[in-house]
DNA sequence: AACGCAGTTCAGCAATACCGAACAGGGGGG
DNA sequence: CCCCCCTGTTCGGTATTGCTGAACTGCGTT
């Protein structure tokens, strides 16, 4: 059914790219457990396709630039991301501060799009940082968006402590998602990063069903204190709505069902 | 030699980056060439992996959330790109203009970092773009100081025209080359963008070979006025230097040949 | 010189990839 | 309702391709 030699030619990139900065083709055979003259043949064959090099001095190999140009195709391609970026833009004017726009993928979320704050120093490009669900307004707001059975997959798996405010409380976080669904968009309490705080709100297609989250994300002083939480909170689940229709969801539209 | 099936499926990937947004197993099968169930197989695979993602409405598919990861990742272990972020903040702080880092790959540059000009208002985040290396700074530096062979090969190949100021003459091309080794650095304007110029060095590694190039970019009216150009030259020269010698070259380490 | 290590090549073989045929589902038209 | 068309998915037989043990090559160290 699913082809092995893909099948190990991805597991030696995953490889790469959390092992790196260079492996060579011994090591590599050990941690994908494959013989060496197999990995050998998948390592040429994805060089020849640009998505490995080797470097001539020591014959290791490492990440080539064929995935940068297939990363940014990604979000080229992406509608949930192409669409949000003006959205973002504004939503970021309105609020003063640094929109994220997330998918979830596994038990994380993705940044597909990040719009820097309109005031401030240097700030760091997010677009492809991974956050655990559970710790972030944009995960609690997919989820809570999400199929239940998702929900429940996903609170029964692991709950990563990134900080002292980190929920593992399982019945506490089902009662935040409920909250979530009752007023329409979530918030992060430092729970992700010491001194962070986020709201976000989830965003639909035409099919009704949830495909990702926009959200703010800024010091907790800001971000939290009221009434500004409650006028940004107001103007995060109107954005996600305009994107959400952007993308041909109806006002009733929203699903929760597999 | 090489693994026809990971082939394959390196194959469906580029067809969906470049004609994307979604495409369907028949038409992709016509496109490379496989069979329909050959291609339902390796999509199903490549979604596995989370490299390929199925639309359920359309039953298309479309590029996955790993490209993003991998593409960080490669972003991430690449050294040339993590040594060059520090160099390349302090050259747009010294110029006040925006830089790029580059590799070459095929007959293109692409940008692996960018540093944004400090003052200014929203600028678009570069990293992932492919220029033609015969329309712009970064690619003349890095041809110009690379093997002879690879020159012969380039400047016999496509060259691009963009703008009216694109250069497809191949003595002048030469010339043009022959001038950055003199000097050390090139000079871009309006071959790529109109308005745009761009001045660039190329970057060596501990082996003495070019590993890439870094520049400014910014209108052609700020940057190629003297003696501001020439300033920025001499700057970008050293900052290229600076980086060289974080990756080991040494002062007399470049070397031309294979 | 000998040894060890790691990237690369070779060749035999069987397992896996491949693909024609068929199926399943959805949409459109009469 | 029936028929047709189209497209994603499944199935099973087979041969080609992927796999791997053995050997080779080159480099660095002792």
């Amino acid at each position: 059914m699913l082809v092995q030699s893909v099948r190990r030619a991805a597991s030696i990139l995953r490889e790469l790219a959390a092992a790196g900065p260079r492996l060579g083709v011994t090591e590599l055979a050990e941690r994908v457990g494959v013989a060496k003259p197999t990995v050998h043949a998948l390592l040429r064959t994805l060089e020849a396709e640009g998505m490995v090099e080797q470097d001539a001095e020591t014959g290791k190999y490492r990440l080539g630039s064929s995935l940068l140009l297939l990363g940014n195709a990604y979000l080229d391609t992406h509608e949930l991301r192409t669409r949000s970026v003006t959205w973002a833009d504004g939503l970021a004017t309105r609020t003063g501060e640094a929109v994220w726009v997330a998918v979830l993928t596994g038990d994380h979320v993705l940044v597909v799009h990040h719009a820097f704050r309109p005031e401030g120093a240097v700030q760091i490009l997010e677009v492809g940082a991974s956050i655990p669900w559970s710790t972030c307004a944009l995960g609690k707001a997919l989820v809570a968006a999400g199929p239940i059975a998702d929900q429940e997959r996903l609170l029964a798996g692991e709950l990563p402590v990134l900080t002292g405010a980190s929920v593992t409380d399982r019945a506490e976080l089902t009662a935040q998602l409920e909250q979530v669904r009752r007023v329409g968009y979530a918030v992060e309490d430092q729970e992700s990063t010491l001194g962070d705080a986020g709201i976000a709100a989830p965003v639909f297609d035409r099919s009704g069903h949830v495909v990702g989250a926009i959200g703010i994300v800024g010091p907790v002083e800001r971000l939290l204190v009221e009434p500004v939480r409650q006028d940004h909170a107001v103007t995060v689940r109107e954005t996600a709505r305009n994107l959400s229709r952007d993308l041909g969801a109806t006002r009733t539209s929203h699903r929760r069902g597999a």
